[in-house]
DNA sequence: CTGAAAGCGCTTACAG
DNA sequence: CTGAAAGCGCTTACAG
């Protein structure tokens, strides 16, 4: 492989010329910046990234951290930033936390010593101070969604209370007389404000107590056994809002088995939209949440910070729409 | 942050002696590694990943290459790999390609540059060529599955062909007598194989023809018209191998929609073993690929070929098995 | 507009 | 067993 060496040689300049050509900084003489484009092009000149980073403190590398990439839900997200950094030469580290205080320490030490140029965090068990600590070290981070938000950087939400309202109100409309909520974890900020859309919504209605609250943890299995146990305590139950699709999906395999006719004996609303909803039998209604494109304005943001590094965060709040399918249409 | 020129300072040593001790290599007074290992602890020193890359030529990361990880498949292969890497403080760049030749040129390119210290092949459009590229350059790689396989690198397979054979002789054994089959791209190896093993079974009946094949590209979309158009061209299918679940889920939609029900009026059998096969309605019987331990056993072939990079490439041949669900059960 | 020189933080023959 | 020195391939004040 050339190297910067080689051009500057070959075109009878000095590697500092070489640089500030490839790099656009400082000025130079057309006639040498033809020249030494010519001879880069002759000897297929790529700089060196490593030890470009090493030198710039810059990695051209960004990294994402997700609790698993087995959830649906974010690849989907992944695929939108990818797809962004791509386009700009950026490369992805894939990081699963699990939601793991250890884990999630353990990555930020590691990201920080790689020069990471930014980071997109969608998991739990951050805190202000590892968000302070990053940029204090120059590494700008976004947090998306799930992630605590109270800090004073840039994030995107989306607007979860408004859009379970959504869903709850639907189920009414339709006819709903009980209406159970299936809800994510206790120390996930989504799921806390997705049961509280839920119980704006409810919580005037006589019959209305916590026991039509089940706690699930967003996963497929849990969304069915929940199913269950809501079916147990209350056999009138007639509608249900699952805080997130996975639990839509696993809850829908319990009506079933239950003998619950969905939806004209069991309305269901789930949440996020992600694509499995359209396949299942009856395809779910849910709340549609732009994942991909949430994807892309993290990167988008992301890459707008660590070219203006001073410039002032920016905090998104997007909206939700809900998305009608045969679950809730009686 | 400490550098290892800090470390040697304070212990009155000099910095190859240092990197001596942190890499393991050469000897050092029992008491000197004492005195050094103190310090570095005292100081909290971490080497910078980035200086030995440059020196080293390693980097101390891995890179995935999929078509895209929106796929259910590859999450799963990912978390494999990664939760193996994690444990050896590998990171993982994620590389979408979409089977596209340019993205894969791209990425190869972009890997090179940043001395990744192994590449995870699970992607269509790399060639020999590519591969021996890769190992000139001392970059190990593996492939998986839908990856060119006739170089002579290390490889992991399943066996595509005979799990096609089970998924179809079991359909003939709970009784289907007209069977389709709804096969994946004509440029995917997998697909190919799975498409024979369907063949191996049934071409000696007098009602099979090629009409029975249908062509879909692995996406739940594709099952979903591929099922119409077998619905079309034969009223009297009783029985469908989808060549990946994704499409058997697909397919069930169709199935629905076009009032047949399954199993008994339409026997399904997929193949991969995704878990989203447990929740459809029926469930669907499936042939299991040991998805997230091929994720694994990939990423520690890779880390013993950057250890002993002189050794035998692997090649392995992994079984599939048949997982009995209602969507097949007569 | 351009070059010499130092530096980013390591590693590794080579001597001793 | 240990150190001085060169080198990995760039970038960036500083001079001129």
């Amino acid at each position: 492989m050339a190297t910067i060496r080689d051009v500057a040689a070959k075109a009878g300049v000095s590697t500092a010329t070489v640089s500030r050509i490839i790099n656009n900084k400082g000025q130079a003489t057309p006639e040498t910046v033809a020249r030494v484009n010519a001879i880069i092009k002759e000897l297929g000149y790529k700089p060196n990234v490593v030890a470009r980073s090493l030198t710039s403190r810059k990695s051209n590398t960004i990294a994402l951290l997700v609790p698993t990439i087995s959830n649906p839900f974010f690849p989907e997200l992944a695929r939108g930033a990818e797809d962004l950094a791509n386009a700009y030469g950026l490369n992805i580290f894939l990081c699963n936390t699990d939601d793991e205080r250890g884990k999630v320490t353990n990555y930020l030490q590691s990201l920080k010593e790689r020069y990471v140029d930014g980071i997109i965090i969608n998991s739990l068990n951050l805190n202000n101070e590892d968000i302070e600590d990053l940029h204090s070290n120059g590494i700008p981070s976004i947090t998306l969604d799930r992630a605590f938000a109270t800090h004073e950087f840039s994030s995107i939400t989306v607007k979860h209370r408004e859009g379970a309202r959504l869903a709850t109100k639907h189920l009414i409309d339709v006819g709903c007389k009980r209406i159970g909520i299936i809800r994510g974890p206790e120390d996930d900020f989504t799921a806390v404000q997705r049961m509280w859309g839920y119980r704006d919504c409810v919580k005037d209605f006589d019959w209305f107590n916590q026991s039509w609250i089940a706690l699930g943890d967003f996963s497929v299995k849990s969304g069915y056994l929940c199913m269950k146990e809501l079916f147990q305590r209350h056999p009138d139950i007639d509608g249900v809002f699952a805080s997130n699709d996975l639990m839509a999906i696993g809850l829908l395999k319990a009506a079933h088995e239950w003998g619950r006719k969905v939806p004209d004996e069991l309305a269901i609303v789930g949440f996020d939209g992600i694509d499995m909803t359209q396949y299942t039998y009856p395809p779910i209604s849910t709340i549609r949440q732009p994942i991909y494109e949430m994807g892309k304005m993290a990167m988008e943001e992301l890459i707008r910070l660590i070219n203006e590094p001073n410039s002032d965060p920016s905090k998104v709040e997007l909206d939700v729409d809900l998305i009608l399918r045969e679950s809730s249409m009686r």
